[in-house]
DNA sequence: CTGTTAGCGCGTTCAA
DNA sequence: TTGAACGCGCTAACAG
């Protein structure tokens, strides 16, 4: 079970140990005797030698390992997010090491202290929220931390984002432009940055383009089917002399409980009531009706989360990324 | 950007690193002067000290990582997999190191390689196909190995996977009630395990309880919506007097591409045709129509994985994990 | 109770 | 072209 090291490949040449260090290091090859390194080669394949990478890190200070902090790896959201950045870690055989926060502020701390132990060469939160700034920012005094999916206002930390206020106030034009002048949105928990950008740009198209909103008191405790099925009923009970013609939820999630409470309460998507997400998830064009959403770039955001890290690593200055929505139309909004 | 070691601590408490090691490790802390000890884990929280992990796994051997293959960390199938063996794991600590082979396998074996490198404690593969054997048997001789979610046939791999020949039996007997007789599926790849079982148990279960079926000559090469829809159109192309009246899919995914050729097709499901998935993924209740399917205990398979590599670990002999599937019936199958 | 010594596997000097 | 020695940060074993 135990694996030949460096010195068993040297007594089996009968060589130095240095000597197969450098013969199977490609940068060092040359240094040596073809001869010898053809044996060391050898015998290291003979005898299954392969690298202790983490013996080379105690000393190299490098693990080639990223950790990948995700909120709850239980939403569809984030998978499209862990892809992309293992896609773009391949080329410098870098591997994440994952964990999830639950959203849970101690977790969240515990997490990247056990990533910091570990040496991770650099770590990506996605799943930062507004009061887990400060141990990000001490965080980064150690490792370098690229801060992704979910902005952190206000901070200096390398960020690979998407312009939620955009993507907020594209949806309000859509709505706009069919006819719509009585909406409401469910907003997910606004201690995470995207919820309250969408939040507070919503509400600012709204009233720039004359639209009124309905305000739902509540906002989602987690961005989830539940919780949008929750606040739609809400909305419903709010006893208001009409319901709103068309409702933003501040994602695709958050959307299809609205769908299932609407259902339930009678009324029809969109004949009755328009509904529009945000993320375009799979299979929102084949729910029934397909979904209307802003299209959020996930494997996007984690190809360059990726690529960021890998820049850093190198040495090169970051650059925050902000990526830009789009509108997907499909069934679940039309006019009034 | 470089972090106090023990000699650090040692130097502001003026003891040796020794009396520090021994003063932060919980198991040995009583051996030392509670003064003394008082003082170290002072000047520790002052310089910031942590643990260097990677140093400590070169003399104990163990890195407190497990490698996890997934095959596409874009299949929402996997995420609930992962989400069970973090889950499962954090209870020791361990965090998940995870690659993704896109089920090519020459980057399985460069991986497996890669993990055995960093002397992962374990490996998950979820990966698994037929060809990919020896080299998960060899890597076995290395570190422990756990084949999950994909069976390995006649392994002696310690492995957590699910009944489904017996998933794809309840598929056939749910149509068989509903008083369907002309009935096909849509096969997923068949060097993944989990499609070969349920293909021959399918066809079986159509013979022993009188169905026909209509051969699709085709498999899908990955188990995909586009495939799924593929394989539909082959099939609604076979110019048989009449089509199927029902159709199991081998999973959800492939489900949801024959709904969208079926619709194309101007063919209703379950008016004209029912259709049944595999997998239960996330959003298979809210789709249109909620899809009738085989339940897969995703979260639990990993959720077994993680916990049965911790028996391993702690050098408990590995026990096999079958769970069984259940039918979940919504609203795509109905009576003939 | 604490200090000393050695070594985990490797890469990187410096010599020869 | 190769060998010898050292150290990365830590823990285990042995002294004292």
């Amino acid at each position: 079970m135990s694996m030949p090291t460096l010195d068993d490949v040297a007594r089996e040449v009968g060589v130095h140990p240095s000597t197969v260090s450098r013969a199977l290091n490609p940068n060092r090859a040359q240094l040596v005797n073809p001869e010898t390194r053809k044996a060391v080669e050898e015998a290291a394949r003979r005898l299954g030698y392969r690298p202790h990478m983490i013996a080379r890190g105690l000393q190299s200070g490098r693990t080639a390992t990223i950790g990948v902090i995700a909120a709850d790896l239980g939403n569809p959201f984030v998978t499209p997010i862990i892809h992309g950045i293992t896609a773009s870690l391949e080329v410098g055989e870098i591997m994440p090491v994952i964990a999830e926060t639950q959203d849970e502020h101690e977790r969240f701390a515990r997490i990247l202290d056990h990533m910091l132990s570990r040496r991770v060469d650099a770590v990506i939160s996605l799943a930062t929220r507004a009061g887990d700034r400060q141990i990000l920012e001490d965080a980064a005094r150690i490792a370098p931390v690229v801060v992704a999916a979910r902005p952190l206002p206000g901070s200096d930390l390398p960020q690979v984002v998407h312009d939620d206020a955009a993507g907020a106030t594209l949806a309000a034009e859509h709505l706009h432009e069919l006819g719509h002048r009585r909406v409401a949105q469910l907003r997910g928990p606004l201690d995470v940055a995207n919820f309250s950008h969408r939040a507070e740009a919503f509400s600012a198209a709204c009233e720039q383009l004359g639209m009124t909103e309905i305000e739902v008191a509540e906002v989602a405790a987690v961005p989830t089917i539940a919780e949008g099925r929750r606040l739609t009923e809400a909305l419903l009970e709010l006893g208001e002399e009409q319901p709103p013609t068309a409702i933003f939820a501040h994602n695709d999630l958050m959307a299809m409980g609205a769908l299932a409470a609407l259902r339930d309460a009678g009324l029809r998507v969109p004949e009755d009531v328009s509904l529009i997400g945000y993320n375009d998830l799979p299979l929102m064009d084949v729910v029934t009706p397909a979904l209307t959403t802003i299209y959020y770039p996930s494997r996007e955001i984690g190809l360059a989360a990726g690529e960021l890290v890998i820049e850093i690593l190198a040495g090169e200055e970051p650059e925050n990324i902000c990526l830009q929505p789009s509108l997907v139309v499909r069934d679940s909004t039309r006019p009034i």
